[in-house]
DNA sequence: CCAATACTTAAACCTGACTTTATCTTAAAA
DNA sequence: TTTTAAGATAAAGTCAGGTTTAAGTATTGG
């Protein structure tokens, strides 16, 4: 059993983070004591589950409804299942972005490595897709499509 | 040269944005007549780089500074590189935490999988590294790295 | 010429995830 | 017993990146 102080320690989170978190119900049916939280287990648990929910970038209200369902037993196994799998697709589809963006700016940084080396954006105002490195290439037609 | 109107439609982008991203300083010097704003190729080509960098998660006062480099030709070459340089290191990081919280989740995907076909969670409970399947082991020790 | 449409501004509002502030209560240490 | 630290609350503030609103001005089509 732990004061909101302690854990604010452990986890290295503000207290008032934790409170915030408590206010919106990530820790449903935290006991108290003479009006103040006690921490046992299932919170720091539960705190593990948050801390990893959000480094997906799922939002508050969605952890909420996560944090509910882990309430409820084994009934909800699937239903946690498949928020899961819906946000491991959001993550995949985040990361296929994330991997073009970089290509695209693999290109830009490029450019402008040319342009300081010429002092001027001649040459490459001129150039053709066939005039650029192959890995320059291939980087700027995956980073614009 | 193109009104407010014309340039939200080409670029899907409502024209609050655009006035927004004016007003924040990313089209520097662009040119008014009797108080409209005119879009020239200038701020086409401005607005394609903005789309390019914010893709990136750059922040608007940092995408302001580029702008007013460009304004500022071939002497601000290598600022605008290292900048770039700068951005691709910070979405290269991202990629690779995305990568990690890609197998956290995937084994997470895979413990309530389990939940649901067992019914409960003692099996999962006293299991140990070496009793999860190859794959998902790795996602593990990845993941919580 | 006049209505409709598109443009302008400043300022307020919105969302998400907190943080800060002000005031009050409880618990632990001296 | 009396500080003092740590707990509590509600409400307001913060930040980014816009969006909405209100009220006025300019341009275009019939």
């Amino acid at each position: 059993m732990y004061t909101i102080g302690q854990i604010s320690k452990q986890f290295h989170l503000p207290v008032s983070t934790l409170r915030y978190y408590d206010k919106e119900g990530l820790f449903p049916g935290m006991e108290r004591r003479s009006g103040i939280r006690v921490f046992g287990e299932k919170e720091v648990e539960a705190l593990r589950m948050i801390e990893c929910l959000k480094k997906t970038g799922m939002e508050i209200r969605d952890i909420k409804e996560f944090m509910h369902w882990c309430q409820q037993g084994p009934a909800t196994y699937e239903k946690r299942r498949d928020m899961l799998l819906e946000q491991k697709q959001a993550v995949e589809a985040e990361m296929a972005r994330m991997s073009q963006v970089l290509d695209m700016i693999r290109y830009k940084c490029w450019y402008y490595e040319q342009a300081a080396a010429d002092g001027n954006e001649d040459r490459l105002r001129s150039m053709t897709l066939m005039d650029m490195p192959e890995e320059i290439r291939r980087a700027f037609e995956n980073g614009h499509k």
